[in-house]
DNA sequence: CTTGAGCTTGACCATACGGTCAGAAAACGA
DNA sequence: TCGTTTTCTGACCGTATGGTCAAGCTCAAG
């Protein structure tokens, strides 16, 4: 039977698989190139050597350069969600906002790349998620914010402006990841170590806590 | 006499005068431009267009395209830098600090572009300005730092690690320029009126402030 | 007025890029 | 094995872009 014995691949329908592997990695490649050229200087072709395929090849699974872009801008927004379940289950601050920023700076370090590709389709006016950033982002904002404000009004936190407070809070994390070439030049040009990374979050952590009234 | 009635210009030299006018027109619509369309995307046309020049007199004051960002992006880091005077002849980190905080504020609002394409050459890995990143600034941080920690030493705020609350600094009140297409989204699609910013501004420094133990 | 240096500009060029396509190859179902 | 569907890819095309150039224009000095 037709079994590649050096490949251990599940053979769960080779199309589909041959697919969806494909797939993947021209994400991860025009991820990290979106990222380091932003949209206007990224060419199909650098991402097309990145992920090892003819660049022919791309226009097969995504048919246009913004197509892709698209695609991987709207993969970085669904972990930019789920980042904040950590919010909603907390019986306060301390644990609530302090487990938010734990998780987007774990976000910050996993994903780098995802966040510039973030920050720069943003700083350029959104031009394919300007409905995302009407719809769910503000839903979501809304939300918090009222979560936050619940706790002001209850007396577990000093009165901050809730908006700001998250404003701040999506600032300092993911200003890790898209300056993180700066911080790596002003660290002796060496990436932050895990202790580094440690001590940031915590730094973060306790002068926001501490800022906010609950340390 | 020639002399142009209804344009109230210094005639000191109109040569120099012509080109010094000239420079600033492109330099204005250049670091515009290379904001909202970042590096890749932004075209001469483009940028000519909206000085209201010609293509080719572009050329003329800028050799190459790259020249062009370059000086750009210099001049904002000299605003960054200046920015820092603030912080100097302070007594201690309610001053210092808050007008800090205060004077980047008001570069994020008055140079959203500049900040913009800042934050947009660190994100690319700083090309052209990277002997900058590593002589400059790393300069000026080392500077700042020993300050803070002298202020820490004294007792006169709580020991908190400098070169992570520079980074703070500068992620919140860059944030205000870079992500200000959000910002404006989560406002309504309004811009921040003036009351905003003032309410954004206290709210940081209030936050800062209680955060290093000095409120 | 004359002269020459500085400024302006339309037309042009080479290149690089996004995208297309026809046909080969591989996978699949029967 | 054979026919069909899906995947793969080199070669190609139209366009847009950065940059050039030569000819013309403006201005100030002599």
């Amino acid at each position: 039977m037709p079994q590649n014995a050096q490949v251990s691949r599940i053979s769960k329908g080779k199309r589909t698989e041959i697919r969806r592997e494909n797939e993947r990695m021209i994400l991860d490649a025009a991820e990290r190139v979106f990222a380091e050229a932003g949209y206007g200087g990224a060419t199909m072709q650098l991402i097309a050597d990145l992920a090892g395929l003819p660049k022919a090849n791309l226009h097969y699974y995504f048919p246009t350069k913004e197509a892709l872009y698209r695609q991987v801008v709207r993969n970085i927004f669904e972990i930019w969600l789920h980042a904040a379940d950590s919010f909603d289950h907390a019986p306060g601050p301390v644990e609530g906002i302090g487990a938010y920023i734990e998780a987007k700076m774990e976000i910050s370090r996993r994903h780098p790349y995802g966040s510039k590709v973030w920050a720069s389709e943003v700083m350029h006016g959104a031009p394919v998620i300007q409905d995302y950033l009407e719809s769910t982002l503000r839903d979501w904002t809304a939300g918090r914010m009222a979560v936050i404000q619940t706790w002001v009004d209850q007396g577990k936190m000093a009165p901050v402006d809730p908006r700001h407070l998250l404003y701040m809070l999506w600032a300092m994390t993911q200003h890790y990841a898209d300056f993180g070439h700066q911080i790596e030049t002003l660290n002796g040009g060496q990436p932050l170590t895990d202790a580094q990374w440690r001590e940031a979050t915590e730094t973060v952590k306790t002068v926001i806590l501490r800022g906010i009234g609950v340390l």
